[in-house]
DNA sequence: GGAGACTTGGAGAGCGCTTTCCAAGCGTGG
DNA sequence: CCACGCTTGGAAAGCGCTCTCCAAGTCTCC
């Protein structure tokens, strides 16, 4: 990597017999200069095996073709095993997936960057000095400073998910409630009149929004409380609430659980119960996950299209970038019921 | 982020009342400054809120601070759907968070590099010239060209799971033969007699060796052909090899699944085909990701410390970064069998 | 045929940082 | 008391690139 010095913007113009002015305008597809010319740098370049140097470049240019995505947890710490168990989730691997959908073919790299209590103040300075051109930020915690930050900075930054307290920063999101409707008129649609929730951390926006769509609906077809268990979004959380709730409301012939994951574990415990699955209690997960198709019954659940959400997370991001002038917009997505043998 | 210009060195030197020399030594942390100047050259970036520009930095130092996570596809093209499929597999996330378990405490960024078909000579020419440090590479395809060209360029680099064709590049791998032997031996324990095995693809070095460790035990075992159909990894060609099989050899009474995905597909098809796991069928699969105790019944796997495998080549990585005379090394883990319902 | 407008190439000044080289300041021993 | 060695700070030369100026050359039109 560091023998011998690669070919620079000089070594070029010396092999092409023109100035260092004269390659650059060229390799950067600016017009006037002589065809002949042109012709006669690009030779040099194939010669020489040139490859621009991109620090050098983002140094004067001041973009880098980078944006970054920002991982931020800021309740957890380095060692926490949290993050791992994050990775390993499926919504990390759509949300890469989807941004690199449109990202790739604009020819932009994605950096990763965590961050966790204390690193806020350094990742802004390093973003505001040309780390990335912009960020994609996936915020875990409630209560999260970052979004607020990035906003204050100046920072090109799209959310996926709406922040915990409103901040002049784009997003994306799902109508949530919305979701939780469609799931609740499902239940209600095949008579359940049991149903209870198994939501995720009460602090949460995403979570909270479940809650309250599946038990505003719930109420308008006339059942007025709903129990509820709340987990972490992993499966063996949903396996918990799931027992928790048996236990309180043996009578129950519903479940609205705000995940795919922790709805694997609730089919689990209902399986170990006896109970038969939809015969007995339906269920409705959220996000249509793999692990929604890979269930035994296949999972009736709320599809939240995550990679498209992503996807236009990133154009959001690529437009702002190209002009900080653009306006603070978030995009909602409508959510669809995606129904398969547990209802 | 362009509004006003960001406090540099020399800002800070100027309130400091030194030069941008000592300043920088103060910051890098280099002896022979005099106490009390060190004192005043801390307080004044206080002050100042300044914040070392990273890719000046680079630039002179020719260090970065980012590896590179490269996934190597030379054998589909950017509008393939193939790579959204691969994001969403666990086997990704796995690796990044091993990978991102020691990158972080060493304040190392990781950048994500796809590069398909023929992206290979830029990505080289980008990394040579200081886009980051070195690479760990996840090579999908059978033949890919990538691993000898890193190796010529000199790139520091590690290949998670070993290269198709012998490369001096080091590597992290499994040892797969042994872990399709265990699984045979659990089998053979249980008295199967009529065993089928669901390969991966029959080109990938990985999937060749976990065939032939199977065959050679069983053959140990008594059993010296074993038939074999072969999917791609993912759960549906799991559902289509279970079925081919299924038709070709109604009597088998245990199955060698690949990996895991594959696995949770066979499951499905087994369940639906009226044969009871683990009574009439056993199943072995591979890799214990999470889908694995997801499935019902849980799944018996060989266990692919995937985590740890990342983890290892990240500090490879990192120590060939530091003295690139490092010798090529590989090291290579030894599996485990988790024996939970299937078997 | 010459002045003005336009095209095209080159020189050079940085972008923000590190690091070598040098000079000044200090203390010591002869 | 002066020569010598050591410590410590500063000046300046780049790292590889872009881009603004400016000069030279070309063309057009009166």
């Amino acid at each position: 990597m560091q023998s011998e010095r690669l070919p620079t913007l000089e070594d070029v113009a010396r092999v092409a017999g023109v100035s260092r002015a004269t390659v650059s305008r060229v390799i950067n597809g600016i017009r006037n200069v002589d065809p002949l010319l042109h012709e006669q740098v690009w030779s040099a370049v194939d010669q020489t095996g040139y490859v621009p140097n991109r620090l050098a470049r983002s140094l004067v240019t001041r973009r880098t073709g980078t944006v970054a995505l920002v991982v931020s947890d800021s309740e957890t710490h380095d060692d926490d095993p949290f993050m791992s168990r994050f990775f390993s989730d499926p919504y990390f691997g759509r949300v890469v997936g989807g941004l690199m959908s449109v990202l790739r073919p604009a020819g932009i790299q994605l950096a990763l960057q965590m961050v966790g209590a204390d690193g806020h103040r350094r990742l802004i300075g390093d973003l505001r000095n040309g780390q990335a051109d912009g960020a994609v930020v996936l915020s875990l915690p409630a209560r999260d400073p970052l979004p607020a930050l990035l906003a204050e900075a100046a920072i090109p930054a799209v959310l996926i998910g709406r922040p915990a307290q409103p901040v002049p920063i784009s997003y994306v999101d799902l109508d949530n409630e919305a979701g939780a409707a469609l799931a609740a008129a499902r239940l209600a649609a095949h008579d359940r009149r049991r149903p209870a929730i198994i939501s995720g951390p009460a602090d949460v926006p995403a979570s909270v929004d479940r809650i309250s769509g599946f038990r505003r609906a719930m109420a308008r077809h006339g059942h007025p409380w709903v129990p509820l268990e709340s987990g972490n979004f992993t499966q063996e959380s949903g396996e918990q609430a799931m027992r928790a709730l048996l236990a309180a409301h043996p009578g129950l012939d519903a479940v609205f659980v705000a995940n795919d994951l922790m709805a694997l574990g609730a089919l689990l415990v209902l399986r170990d119960a006896g109970l038969r699955v939809p015969q007995d209690v339906a269920v409705v997960g959220f996000d249509d996950s793999s692990a929604a198709v890979a269930a035994r019954p296949a999972l009736t659940t709320v599809r939240l299209p995550l990679e498209d959400m992503a996807a236009e997370a990133a154009r959001m991001l690529l437009a702002r970038i190209d002009d900080p002038g653009t306006r603070v917009t978030s995009v909602i997505y409508e959510p669809t019921l995606v129904v398969r043998e547990t209802t």
